[in-house]
DNA sequence: CTAGAAATTGACGACTTGTCAAAAGTGACG
DNA sequence: CGTCACTTTTGACAAGTCGTCAATTTCTAG
């Protein structure tokens, strides 16, 4: 259809990327409450009538940058996905790619919690809400298909072939639990722990055992199997980590 | 000290309460844009000028919401901790009391959510902060204990005595990410979630084999144990649930 | 070049937050 | 009682935000 874009066209998409470029460093670094449409028109040098053409309010603009990151997770889950190995070894690699997103791109990850608040999410519209869920039900999907591969080759007891739902939740909780918490809970260091993503390896690694999902490791083999996949499939978002 | 109260004090003490009481029914009922401190003097016939002398923001008001949301949560815990029965027994009946709070005293769960949110949390007194870490670090202490005597007596093998915090870890993570994502996912449902509350059960039985936490126990017996802990420990928050 | 469409602008109304000088209320003591 | 220092309450106010919309400027197609 649109083979080609007017100039006029050209620079309002330009525009669209230049609000949510200024929108997301105005919000990271500065905090929510100096996040305005004032403001971002000011920085844009550009009347603020212009800004609501685009966006009709800032939370739009807010959810519009949690579909831009849920987007960049589901490309990494997609490579995890895709990576070579047994179906253990896959999620595993899941649990490689959420861990590196939340370490490489931690603006992204803050957003996409930023979004799950009621008082931000009531205002938004339905069409970008489902946008969002889109990609979300993306990744789901992805994990999903580990599953059923585990119940195929029998790594997963066929019995459980009923419980995919239920085994992708407790994953997508016990992980997406430790990052909010890592990051919003001021008691989390004084209970005592120190590093924060191994303590998430071993408590997925005990999950994947509890469940059972074959074959059964120890906790060192699962450590390890992690970070080989991590310098395998993440080399590039490996390489941005003074530390892993 | 203050053995006795002037009337005027009784009456600022009981208009406190009263702030809370009209604040919490104000942002739970029409939610968060709807919160104002105007509309609260409004309701309650004082100045706002008033309402700013007991507390000096609207974020304040909540995180002492959130307070007595935590102490609420925290005094079931301690039940939980106090009930007869194994070491794993116990960490279940703690199950068991969040579950019990995030179905009863959804509207208290609300708001410990709500709090998480770096945009109110960033305005808040560090006071206030620390009466609120006290509590959420008793829940803590409450579940170290019980994991400590699991290590004493011998249900969980000792050289994981070095690894309380991070087991603590994974259970609050696991549980109030379950809980977080319920409230907050539009994803979730069509995951083929139906029985939110019997998942988290599953995945928390998982998590307990996982380590292992002996005794080691089938399924169906860890689902009927923790139905049986619900009406020992629990019997009136049961009794306001009509499907548990 | 021009006329109609599209985009841009910024002043405006409605609302919020948080402050503070002035007004009202309180209570201890002669 | 009456008074006077002290505490509490009040609401007008400054500052700032959101979202709108009529007027204006810019674009574009013929």
């Amino acid at each position: 259809m649109s083979t080609q874009l007017s100039p006029k066209q050209q620079e309002i998409r330009d525009r669209e990327r230049a609000i949510l470029k200024v929108a997301g460093s105005m919000l990271l670094s500065e905090g929510y409450h100096a996040f305005s449409m004032d403001r971002i028109a000011g920085e844009l040098k550009y009347a603020k009538g212009t800004i609501y053409n685009h966006y009709p309010n800032k939370e739009e603009i807010i959810l519009s940058l949690a579909v831009e990151a849920v987007r960049k997770r589901q490309e990494m889950f997609d490579r995890a996905a895709l990576s070579r190995g047994s179906s253990r070894d896959r999620m595993q690699t899941i649990g490689v790619a959420f861990e590196l997103y939340t370490r490489v791109y931690s603006d992204e990850f803050k957003i996409e919690q930023l979004i799950r608040n009621a008082a931000i999410w009531e205002k938004t519209s339905q069409k970008r809400r489902d946008l969002l869920m889109n990609w979300e039900q993306q990744c789901m999907g992805m994990v999903a298909g580990i599953v059923r591969d585990a119940v195929a080759s029998g790594d997963l007891d066929s019995s459980e072939s009923d419980n995919i739902p239920e085994m992708i939740f407790g994953f997508w909780a016990l992980t997406y639990g430790s990052y909010v918490l890592h990051e919003t809970s001021p008691s989390l260091a004084q209970l005592g722990i120190t590093d924060v993503y191994r303590s998430i390896r071993v408590n997925s690694h005990r999950l994947l055992n509890g469940i059972p999902w074959n074959p059964i490791r120890k906790l060192h083999e699962d450590l390890s199997l992690f970070e080989r996949k991590a310098h395998e499939v993440f080399p590039n978002e490996l390489a941005q980590l003074t530390h892993f």
